[in-house]
DNA sequence: GTCTATACCGAGATAGAC
DNA sequence: GTCTATCTCGGTATAGAC
């Protein structure tokens, strides 16, 4: 693991990493803070909450992370049917190289812990919300309808979050690979539509 | 909770519900044993293995549960593009019913042990691949070639996986019935290109 | 801001009577 | 097949020196 920057920043690096292979409840504090060469002490002074805090910082900081990611396939792609379908691309290759770790953290601990932390819940609520409004940008620019662009941004993330699990599960890439054109056509289909509308 | 059944029927039953709120890591032999009115020695006695043991049946069960459930709807609706429509609603019924608890636990507990627990992460892939399967029958049923079919399907898998996420997640189930509606339509389109390529 | 020591609890699992 | 008692370990969190 990547030993870099403040003692804050490698303790969330360091319960991202512990998040992808076991989740929140097998995720150890003492674990977290050897893999980041820390201690206990510093994990409290900066997260006073303890394992909880730590976990929405986490969340926070790894979900704003792959919004970034995708604004970069946004930004040197040329739509965003065309982003849409490199992303997946990406996390198929990202998977295979990491040895079939879990991509997406935030969905196993939400699921993990929506029932019982509210905060941890809202705080993956917020970040599925800010991928569904960044796919949602690009659509509505080229004419489609807010409450259309809304409903296929949320379902392109659904595959996405979808394919992650079952990729992980069965050691597949494939899986991320086929989703992926599923979503981009399902993208470029309302952009069709929309400029058939216009005409 | 309902406690019925043999003692390995109860025990499996609380494991699932547990699941459902706190996932693998977060489940306590003690509270499953408590929840089933059972002891610990009960538990031994029917899962040697203890429990990642008693966590892969309740996989294997639950998972056959919801395959049977899917047969259901097959069997009571016209087309596999209704079945699967009727079946994101009635998760979305659920869903609420449940107060946004986790509806597929499988998926949840495959992520958490997926790098660790290789027994339980198989009999989470084949509980996907078996969903699968039971999808892909009825699209080559009405002329869809194999391989059309099975990517369709495994869609239709990772759109309901990553809704039930999302909902969950954001304790909305309003993602479950759009979703479902482009789950819909994407069988209904294959199946019109079929039926298109035959005549 | 970092460290160690420790309090306190609950985990999974086993033994052996019944 | 069921029960209780118990072993051993690791969990989160805190206290207080530096």
């Amino acid at each position: 693991m990547e030993l870099v920057g403040t003692t804050r920043q490698r303790l969330i690096t360091a319960t991202n990493e512990s998040f992808r292979h076991r989740g929140y409840h097998g995720t150890s504090v003492q674990a977290v803070v050897e893999a980041a060469e820390a201690t206990v002490g510093s994990l409290y002074h900066f997260f006073p909450g303890g394992k909880s805090e730590l976990a929405e910082a986490t969340v926070q900081e790894t979900g704003a992370a792959y919004g970034d990611l995708f604004s970069v396939f946004l930004a040197e792609t040329a739509s965003a049917e065309e982003a849409v379908r490199a992303f997946f691309h990406g996390a198929a290759d990202a998977l295979v190289e990491s040895d079939f770790i879990d991509l997406c953290p935030i969905g196993t601990v939400a699921r993990e812990v929506a029932s019982e932390d509210e905060r941890l819940r809202t705080a993956a609520a917020d970040v599925f919300g800010q991928w569904v409004d960044k796919l949602v940008a690009p659509l509505v620019a080229v004419g489609i309808d807010a409450e259309t662009a809304r409903d296929r941004a949320t379902a392109v993330i659904c595959l996405l979050e979808g394919a992650f699990v079952l990729a992980r599960t069965s050691r597949d890439a494939g899986v991320l690979r086929t989703t992926g054109s599923f979503a981009a056509a399902m993208i470029a289909e309302a952009v069709r539509e929309a400029s058939a509308r216009r005409v």
